[in-house]
Formats: C-alpha cells, sequence, structure tokens
DNA sequence: CCTACCGATCGGTAGG
DNA sequence: CCTACCGATCGGTAGG
C-alpha cells in the first residue's frame, strides 16, 4: 500500500516536474508566453527557437508540430476547468456558494496560470482537427454544467430569475479581463481584486438601501 | 443656409454609403468578416482578394496595405465609442442611469455592428507604430473615464464601495461575451439579453429578500 | 482590374 | 542538437 502511493507520488511528480525542468516544458511555457503576446499564427518556430536557446529545426525534437503545442496548451488547461467543476459541482454548497467558488478559482487560474489559461481562451481556434471540435465540445459541456448550478440555484429560489446562459457568458468573460489587470501591474492586490469581483458579480454595482 | 445643409447632408451620406456601396467599403467588410472568424495574422490578401471576387493585386488599388485596413476597422470603432461616452458623460443622468446607457450602448455595438468591434477589440495587437500606441492611449482613456463615472457614483453614495477600475474591466468584457451568444443563434431576443445583461451588472445574481 | 513576378519567410525534413 | 535545405505561401510591386 505505502508502495503503491509511493509509485503514484514519484508519478505525479515526475509529471509535475516535466513542465517545471525538461525541455519541452520550457518549449511549452515559452510558447505560451509568445502565443499570448503575439498571437499562434503570428509567432513563427524561429521565434519560439531563439526564445528557448535553440535551432528552429532542433524544437522538432521535442514536439511534432507547432499545432501540437497549442494542442499540449489547450487541453491541459480544459483539464484543469473540467476537474475543478465536477468537483466543485459534487460537493454540498449552496448554489452561491457553487458559483463563488468557481469565480474565484477561475480568477486565481486567470493569475497564477496566466499564459496558458489566455492562449486556451483565445487562441483555440487555430486548433486542427479533431483536436478543434473535441475542444470545442468541452467547452460547450463546461457552459452547460455552470449553466445547470445557476437553474438549480433559481428553481431554489437563492438566485434572482435571469437567463443561465447569459450569466454564464458574463461571468466568464469578466474573469478573463483579468488579462489587463494583469497587464497594469497591481494598484491593488490579487485578493482585493477578486473579492471585487465576487462582489460585483454576486451583488451588482447598484448600493443596497 | 439651406444650401450649406444640403452640402452637410449629402457629404455625410456620400461617407456613410461608402462603406455600404464602394469597393473600398466592401473590402472592409469581408475583411472584418474574415479577420474575425481566423484572426488578422491568418487571414492573406489572397484569401480577402476571393471573398470580394478579385485577385489579390487589385486589392492595392483600394487600400495601401494589410495593416491599413486593420486601421480603418479599429479607428471607426473607437471613434464610435469615444463619441458616445462623450455624449453620455455630459448627459445630466444619474450614475446608474449613465452606466447602464453605456452598457446598452456596448451591448447593441456588439450585435449590430458585431465583426467590426470584435476585431477592433482582439486584433488590434496586430496594429502598427504609430497607430498602435495611438489606439492604446484611446483605450485608456476610454477605462478611465468609464471608472471616472463609477468613482462619481460612489461619491455620491449611489454605488457600492468597489474598485472602481475593476468594475470597468469586469463590465467591457462581460459585454464581449456577446460572441458566444451571437455564434448560438439567440435562443434568447436581442432585448432579452441587453436586460438580463444590464440586470444581473447592476443588481447582481443574489436574490434580494 | 489583371498577369507575372519579387524577395522574404513560413513550417517542417534529411542526414549526420 | 546543428547545417542545409525543401516546397509553399506570404505581402506587395511593375507594367499594362
Amino acid at each position: 500500500m505505502q508502495a503503491l502511493q509511493a509509485v503514484l507520488l514519484s508519478l505525479s511528480m515526475a509529471k509535475a516536474q516535466r513542465k517545471k525542468a525538461s525541455k519541452k516544458g520550457l518549449i511549452l511555457r515559452k510558447a505560451s508566453a509568445m502565443f499570448r503576446e503575439k498571437g499562434f499564427a503570428a509567432t513563427s518556430m524561429r521565434d519560439l527557437a531563439e526564445a528557448v536557446g535553440i535551432e528552429a529545426a532542433s524544437l522538432y525534437n521535442h514536439i511534432r508540430s507547432k499545432n501540437e503545442i497549442l494542442e499540449a496548451i489547450c487541453f491541459d488547461v480544459a483539464n484543469i476547468f473540467n476537474t475543478n467543476i465536477e468537483m466543485t459541482d459534487g460537493s454540498n454548497l449552496n448554489t452561491i456558494a457553487k458559483i463563488e467558488s468557481l469565480l474565484r478559482f477561475h480568477i486565481r487560474q486567470m493569475i497564477e496560470n496566466y499564459e496558458e489559461v489566455y492562449v486556451s481562451d483565445r487562441e483555440w481556434k487555430h486548433l486542427d482537427e479533431p483536436y478543434l471540435s473535441n475542444f470545442q465540445l468541452q467547452r460547450r459541456n463546461y457552459r452547460k454544467r455552470f449553466a445547470s448550478i445557476i437553474e438549480t440555484g433559481i428553481a431554489r429560489n437563492e438566485i434572482r430569475k435571469i437567463d443561465a446562459p447569459t450569466a454564464v457568458l458574463i461571468m466568464l468573460h469578466a474573469v478573463s479581463g483579468i488579462e489587463s489587470w494583469h497587464r497594469s501591474k497591481a494598484k491593488i492586490s490579487a485578493q482585493e481584486l477578486e473579492d471585487n469581483m465576487v462582489m460585483i458579480m454576486t451583488d451588482g454595482l447598484r448600493k443596497q438601501s
């Protein structure tokens, strides 16, 4: 039993460290930064190679193609969010708490894992089939699941009667606005930002009197 | 006097019709659609020429460069929003009404002028200098002006104490979420969408009891 | 508005 | 991991 745990632990550590230490991990991180900055289509393999510190041709010893890099980034991010919404939805929190938890998770991912999350959100259009369809499907399913949480909240009278898919769109896009905060060098702290966003989304702008 | 008005009218009509009727207008509209769909960098002048129905080389009789097309789109949109916020801020509405008005304007522009607004919002990074700096400056100024409206509302006790720049980011990005609504072929009407968004942003999700 | 074409650059491969 | 190189495609020009 302890042996099994040790194996699992070392496997997960190996996977976690691949991104941090290996050459492929370095390529993926540099690619995320460049795809975010210039876009997937406007980033050349020669640009990327220079950032990594090798020749363009050498990249292909670690990755199969430019598109494979994008696939790795997009599906990594998709998995993170899918895992989280499954956990959250399966918990016994009430609806507002579930939504708050999802929002906080999005905000933290946007801050801590900024480049990858941003690229996954804005550059997935450049995926090739069958990855493109697969990604779009996961996206739709995530939103449906989010909307169904809201609909449950409406049925339980915890939440205003609103169109749930619209609310999901608003929240997911609102959260992606952190991009600009990220660039602006944080006049307020990450925690303040998170609290402000959650308050505005759950309670609105208008002062209750 | 009547002669002057007639001249002004014909000038403004000429300008309005250029987009609708002339070849340059056709190029700009097709380019907006393709830049939105595939991104600026992934759209070739040959793709665009085919959509317009001429050879790639012939495009250059109407426009100077690929980048000039992007400039036309981005600054057109910037002017529309700058004009609107100036009008709105100069009006004698209270703060919540001003914000509601700005939000409704954004939503309508996103629906009625979707392609151009989307491209201006997502592809401006590909502008060349000095247009790039100019555009970024206009963008910052717009957000500052929006934030100052909110701050006035907080000072007047109309609005919850929140970080104004954060609220601006949320609202501007929330509104850009209509993109997905646009694609999903409108299960709810444009008016319902608009009302839902405004309600969620001003009053929040939580049911007041 | 077209034909013909330019130099530059692209993603990727061969061979070592 | 590099040198050398491929065919394809890019934005744009000349000349009519």
